[in-house]
RNA sequence: GGUGCGGUGGCGGAGAGGCUACGCUGCGGCCUGCAAAGCCGUCUACACCGGUUCGAAUCCGGUCCGCACCUCCA
């Protein structure tokens, strides 16, 4: 069993085998949202890819640290301000929140460190000043733009040259541009907008100036790995190492700023692009009334994270009929007993999969051919599979504990109610007087409840 | 136009030169009073055209078709 994770870096677009800059604290930062509305599927596959990529690293190594920002000053919250009346502050708290208590739902594990842009204008001023002063940026009508053509690296993560881009530019280049790919570090505000003083009068951060600011005073540079959606690469990403990289000194390499970069793929939804304009967005919260948070995250992680995943109905039905099995299987083995050791060399195939750049469908694949192994009686040990299932909760944080479905609130006089009628059936069960059994299955079916007879008794539950 | 990723059975989804991945669904059976679950069995695959090789879904060349990014986006 290898004890050694294989990423991809976007970086060197390769598979390699991850090096930690300390194996004492592995460091990590990720790019998290911007709280203007409830968190979406792509929100969530970003923090579960995330969070397992987290969850390995800690199976491996004393000590991870993960720092996963808030945006919480930009100019769609601006917008969202404008448009509802709302104050800027109450928004971002609201979704802050909101956001903070989805992941959790789906099992993501909060960051070590979440720190919030607007914590953060001290320190975003300073590194602007600085970028003034080595050169590598100009002061024009109240902004401060970034000057592309002085890091020599630009470009690097995307492979994208400054010519390439501004060929394909799609949008005006605002004249005071001193190069076409200048982008903005500091922007005046107008009134009604959210300003702090600065020396180049009122106004606010530009948005990729934020990221490297926390990231370096939060983790200190190098840092291990840098995670984002894939469409953060450009201009985001490029954006943060050419900003992060100059201020360190003249000509550094994008490593000295993360030593490799983790994209994970688009979520689309029905076979399109998941937009506002579309209006098919799919929110955690939405999601979360009909099926559990569990039934989410085995969803999200059915595909590789990577790989664009195509969100549909059937998507989540297959993860929750895959879940009940899994839940099924933990309660089997629920009493068995197994060791340390026992735990380790069981789980050598699983592991290496999982070490293989995160390869969470072939996870599930090796575990599910265990179980099927595992039903065709004294195959497989009892032990081995309950070591995989341990191995999945560990890493994959899915607990196998919570029933997939949904759990309905159920008074004490209507759970008595239905369980007379259950018991009246029993007994025309044991009468044998089946036609009055069947009528009572009918009759708790419209109560929506749902039951199934076992050896020694009748189970049931609600459905709607 | 540029850059990148990809096309695997009804669907989802790994693999990556020779060994049934796997899951869902469908179909046939076992078990159940019925139902559900479970169990057993089972059908459709590697976009197309060439090449390399004893052997290619996997490597090489070409063709076609998708998708994403280049603009706020996870």
């Amino acid at each position: 069993m290898k004890n050694e994770l294989k990423i991809f870096d976007s970086l060197s677009n390769k598979k390699t085998n991850f090096i930690p800059f300390d194996k004492q604290n592995i460091r990590i930062y990720a790019c998290g949202p911007t709280v203007y509305d409830f968190a979406h599927i792509g929100n969530a596959r970003m923090a579960v890819a995330c969070d397992v990529l987290v969850r390995v690293l800690r199976s491996i190594y004393p000590k991870v640290t993960y720092v996963s920002n808030i945006t919480d000053i930009d100019d769609k919250i601006i917008k969202k301000s404008l448009e509802t009346g709302t104050p800027i502050k109450k928004i971002t708290q609201k979704f802050h929140k909101i956001y903070n208590e989805d992941m959790e739902m789906i099992g993501v594990e909060h960051p070590n460190v979440q720190p919030k842009a607007t914590n953060y204008i001290k320190e975003m001023i300073n590194a602007i000043t600085k970028l003034i002063d080595t050169n590598n940026a100009y002061c024009v009508d109240g902004h401060v733009l970034f000057h592309v053509p002085s890091y020599k690296y630009y470009g690097s993560l995307s492979k994208r040259s400054i010519e390439e881009q501004i060929a394909g530019n799609r949008i005006d280049v605002a004249p005071f541009k001193k190069s076409n790919a200048d982008f903005v570090l500091w922007k005046p505000s107008k009134s009604d907008e959210p300003s702090w003083d600065s020396p180049w009068g009122k106004g606010r951060p530009g948005w990729h100036i934020e990221c490297s600011v926390m990231s370096e005073k939060t983790l200190s540079l190098p840092f291990d790995i840098h995670c984002g959606g894939a469409d953060l690469r450009f201009p985001h990403h490029d954006n943060e190492i050419a900003q992060s990289c100059c201020l360190i000194g003249k000509n550094m390499r994008p490593e000295n700023f993360s030593r490799y970069w983790f994209h994970n793929g688009f979520v689309q939804v029905s076979g399109e692009k998941m937009s506002k304009s579309i209006g098919n967005i799919k929110l955690i919260n939405t999601l979360l009334k009909n099926k559990s948070g569990q039934c989410i995250r085995l969803a999200l992680l059915s595909s590789h994270y990577r790989q664009p995943l195509n969100w549909t109905d059937s998507v989540l039905e297959q993860a929750e009929k895959n879940l009940e099995r899994l839940n099924r299987i933990a309660k089997e083995t629920e009493n068995v007993k197994i060791t340390n050791e026992e735990k380790t060399s069981f789980c050598c195939e699983i592991k290496d999969a999982l070490m293989d750049d995160l390869n969470t469908p072939n996870v599930f694949g090796i575990l599910f051919k265990m179980t099927k192994q595992l039903s065709e009686k004294k195959k497989l040990d009892q032990k081995k599979i309950k070591s995989n299932l341990q191995f999945i909760k560990n890493n994959l944080g899915l607990s196998l504990e919570i029933n997939s479905k949904k759990k309905f609130f159920i008074k004490t006089e209507e759970k008595k109610f239905i369980e007379d009628l259950i018991k009246e059936r029993n007994n025309a069960r044991i009468e044998k007087n089946f036609e009055k059994a069947d009528k009572l299955r009918k009759k708790l079916e419209i109560l929506g409840v749902e039951i199934s007879d076992t050896k020694n008794d009748t189970s049931w539950k609600k459905t709607k």
